[in-house]
DNA sequence: TCGACATAGATCGTATACAAAACGGGCATG
DNA sequence: CATGCCCGTTTTGTATACGATCTATGTCGA
C-alpha cells in the first residue's frame, strides 16, 4: 500500500517548533506580553520543553512575520513598531481590504456567510464578558475570514500579517477606550457581503479601517524613542 | 531604513546566512536552477563552507518567501508554483502595483527618475547581450525600484515577494519568446513617473502587468497533478 | 563621590554528534 | 515478469557542547 501517512499533500510530520511558534504568536497577539519583552531562548526552552534549536527555529518564524525583532547577538524581542511603520500598515490595509471585502461580497455563499455571522457572535460575546484579549484575537480573524471567502490565498497571507502587525500596533497606540464601534462596523461588513453587495463591502471596509486608524494615536512622530536612542548611544 | 540599534558603531555582526541565502536566491531568480530542484543540506554545507545550521536557517529563510518548499524528512526543493497561484500572484500584482506606481508618479523627484533610468538602461544592455538570465533579474528589480519610490515600505516587500514569485512563474509558464515589449512598457512607465503624472502611471502599470499575464500559459488547470494527487490520497 | 576599567556571569552563535526517517538496491515470492 | 519486503546507505531532525559576545557587578584611582 502507499503511504496514508501525510493525508492532503503535504502535511507530513509538522514542523516541530509550531507549538512554539503558535504559543508565543498567540501571547504576543493577545498582548499578554508587552512590545518590546525580551524573548530568552533559554526560558523558552524551559517552557517547551525543547531545545533551543527549536526555539530558535520559531523565533526566526515570527521575526518573518514582523511579530518579533532579532538583534544579533542580544536575543530577540516582541517587535515594537514605530508611529512610521504603524501608518504603513493601515496604509497597505487601506488598499487590499477593501479590495477582499468587494471580492468576498461577489462570492460569498450561504456558508461563508454563516462563518462570519458565527464569527461575530464570538466576539460580541468576548467583548461583553470584558475578554480584552480574546475579543482582539477575534477581531483579527475576522478581517482574515473574510479575505478567506474572497478567495485569493495570497491576499489572505497579507491581511494575516497585517492584522497581526495591527495588534501589536494597538497594544502600543491605541487611546480609545470604546471598542464597540467595531463590533457594528463588523455588523454592517457582514450584511454588505450576505447581500452580495461588493460596493458597499469595498466602502463599509474602507470607512471602518479610518476608523480604527482614528482611535490610534500617531500623532507626534515618534521623537522620544528616537531622541532617547540617539541621547544614550 | 528603520532604526538600526547600532548605527554609527557599524555593523554587529549581521545574521551570517545572508550569504547563503542571498546565492541561492540569486540562483533562483536567475533560472540557474529550475523549479522543483532538490537542495541538499550536505551540498549547500560543501559550497559555502558553513554548518548545517547556517544552511538550514537560509533556506528556512527561502521557504518564508516562497522561493523554497521545505518538505518534513525530505528536504528542500526549490518551489514549484502552481498555475492557480501563478494566477493569485498576478492578481495581487494588478491590485498593488499600479497603486505604488501611482504612489510613485506622485513623489518622484529627480534622483528617482535618474535611478530608474539606469535601471533601464541596463535592462537594455542585458537583453541587447542575450544574457537572459541578467535580464530577469534586473526587469524585477526594475518594479521593486518603483515601489521604493513610493516609499511604502510593507507595500515594497510585497511587490518583492511577488515579482520574485513571478520569477519562478516565468521559469515554468512562460510561452512567448519574444520579451522585448517588457522594456518599451518599462520606458513607458519611467516616462509618466518622470512627468508626474500618477494615473498615466497606474494604467501603464496595469496593462504592463496585463501584457506579462498574457505572455503566460496558465490555460490548463494543473489538472494532471491535482487529480493524481487525489487518486493517491 | 564619581567614573573608568576589569572581571565574572549570562546569553547568543555555530559546529558537531547522535537518532530517526526516507531512499534505493537486491532478493524472495506470486 | 512484476510486486512486495528487507536492509544498507544517505539525508534530515534534534540536542548539546564549545566559543564569542554582551551585560552587569565590583574595584580601583582621581
Amino acid at each position: 500500500m502507499l503511504v496514508e501517512k501525510g493525508g492532503a499533500k503535504g502535511a507530513r510530520t509538522v514542523a516541530s517548533w509550531q507549538p512554539v511558534y503558535l504559543g508565543l504568536k498567540d501571547a504576543v497577539l493577545s498582548h499578554r506580553v508587552q512590545p518590546g519583552t525580551k524573548l530568552p531562548e533559554d526560558e523558552l526552552t524551559a517552557i517547551y520543553s525543547v531545545s533551543r534549536t527549536i526555539v530558535r527555529a520559531a523565533l526566526q518564524a515570527l521575526a518573518h512575520d514582523n511579530l518579533v525583532r532579532l538583534e544579533p547577538n542580544r536575543g530577540a524581542f516582541v517587535a515594537h513598531p514605530s508611529r512610521r511603520e504603524a501608518r504603513e500598515v493601515f496604509e497597505a490595509r487601506a488598499l487590499i481590504e477593501p479590495h477582499v471585502a468587494r471580492l468576498a461580497a461577489e462570492v460569498a455563499g450561504e456558508e461563508d456567510v454563516a462563518g462570519l455571522t458565527q464569527h461575530l457572535e464570538r466576539e460580541h460575546a468576548a467583548l461583553k464578558a470584558g475578554e480584552d484579549s480574546e475579543a482582539i484575537k477575534l477581531s483579527a480573524l475576522f478581517h482574515v475570514s473574510i479575505a478567506e471567502i474572497a478567495g485569493q490565498s495570497i491576499l489572505t497571507e497579507y491581511v494575516r500579517d497585517l492584522v497581526s502587525r495591527s495588534s501589536l500596533i494597538v497594544a502600543l497606540y491605541w487611546k480609545r477606550r470604546d471598542a464597540t464601534c467595531e463590533s457594528h462596523a463588523h455588523h454592517a461588513l457582514v450584511d454588505a457581503i450576505a447581500r452580495n453587495r461588493p460596493s458597499d463591502a469595498a466602502e463599509l471596509m474602507t470607512s471602518h479601517l479610518v476608523d480604527l486608524l482614528s482611535g490610534l494615536d500617531l500623532s507626534l512622530g515618534d521623537k522620544q524613542a528616537l531622541k532617547l536612542a540617539d541621547i544614550l548611544k
